[in-house]
DNA sequence: TGTACATCAGTGAACGCGCGTTCACTGATGTAC
DNA sequence: TGTACATCAGTGAACGCGCGTTCACTGATGTAC
């Protein structure tokens, strides 16, 4: 637990960061294990080494651990696509594509928690905030990438598009029926690709 | 209830099917008016006028209904893309996409039971099969409009990226963030246009 | 025509379960004097 | 140095609720003789 705290109240505040985000990793793996939906905050405090209780010391309810677990995932995609695309191995749509839906497959909890906010409805406002944040860093992201292909116009739109075609393309073919895991992500890659051909061809096509 | 049935048996047959009948309607009624997944056994018996008992005279479970009620939608929006095809009112991928994209805003349970269907792996094999036989008519409605636009290669696996498309889009876009609900239909509407677009410019330029 | 019996739609109450959350409490640590 | 007190992380047990499903029962209708 690295600390530069000066005084004792910083350093509380800093313990007790760390402990939220123990609970939060916890959450993480807890998602990871099964279903999104299905993981109860029992599972979670089981997975975190504590008594359902102690979480609440931390969180004042599941839907705010819920998000702030997703927000932390969110993160981890958003550096992962700097990290590559400062890189420069990341020019094209089609790679950029390719690495959202990698991410994801990977990730499914992170997925099904991302379509779990996308349908709901009944967030609270404070929650509601970090997620619509954590979602504009994403699209940011998307829109790097389409100012840098070229596109004049209307990258922010396009951006939309793509991303929307992305999670589309996720959500309609995971449970392919028949088809094994790689023959699923396959597909979905090849979808990918085709979408992302498509809209540059159109951005090229439109002056 | 109309009936040409000509023995006792199958007249009883008939009525069942007929009461089977009220109970998926009503079922559809319930996931109307509230969302999806807070719909309840006592829910739809409510909306029936019987007891909840009552409806396992006619499902042997939850899972079975819902699938039924699904499948029920599903030719729903099948006919009305079939009539609408029929008359020659359709001959554009936009008008396609337009239409079903305003369909499921209109049925907006239908579209939550679609998506849920789609995350959801763990289906029975009997209903699974109901479920993926009516997503591959869905699908053949699409396919018949790539034909009719003249792409010759793959209108399956283009229909396919059009569906996934317009699936993400109305999942990505649902909650967009302060816009009413107008003005999410009509975001919803360009990207989908923009998708047509660039899907026939892909199709159009790979020979 | 009357009677005994079978069938079956429909029911209210209950079962068992898992959930999110709360509560009263313990015990360790730090502070004041 | 010792003592009284405050703070607060952590806990096990319980609360209250709603869910899907089952069960024993009623009562209407049709059938057999």
């Amino acid at each position: 637990m690295p600390t530069d705290a000066t005084t004792l109240a910083s350093l509380k505040k800093e313990e007790r960061k760390a402990r939220q985000h123990i609970i939060i990793s916890a959450a993480e793996r807890a998602y990871g294990k099964k279903p999104f939906e299905t993981v109860s905050m029992r599972d979670i405090a089981k997975e975190a080494g504590m008594a359902v209780s102690s979480i609440y010391r931390y969180f004042p309810d599941q839907q705010t651990l819920f998000v702030e677990a997703f927000v932390s995932g969110t993160q981890e995609i958003i550096a992962r696509m700097n990290e590559r695309i400062e890189r420069g191995e990341i020019t094209d749509l089609v790679d950029f594509g390719l690495l959202f839906i990698d991410f994801l497959i990977e990730n499914d909890h992170y997925f099904r928690m991302m379509t779990h906010f996308m349908l709901d409805g009944s967030l609270n406002e404070k929650p509601l905030e970090k997620l619509n944040l954590a979602a504009r860093s994403v699209l940011d992201q998307f829109e790097r990438v389409f100012g840098q292909c070229g596109t004049k116009q209307t990258p922010r739109f396009l951006s939309h598009a793509y991303f929307a075609a992305l999670n589309g393309i996720l959500i309609s073919f995971r449970n392919y029926p028949g088809r094994s895991t790689s023959e699923v992500r396959h597909h979905m890659e090849e979808l990918a690709k085709t979408v992302a051909l498509s809209l540059e061809c159109y951005a090229r096509q439109t002056p």
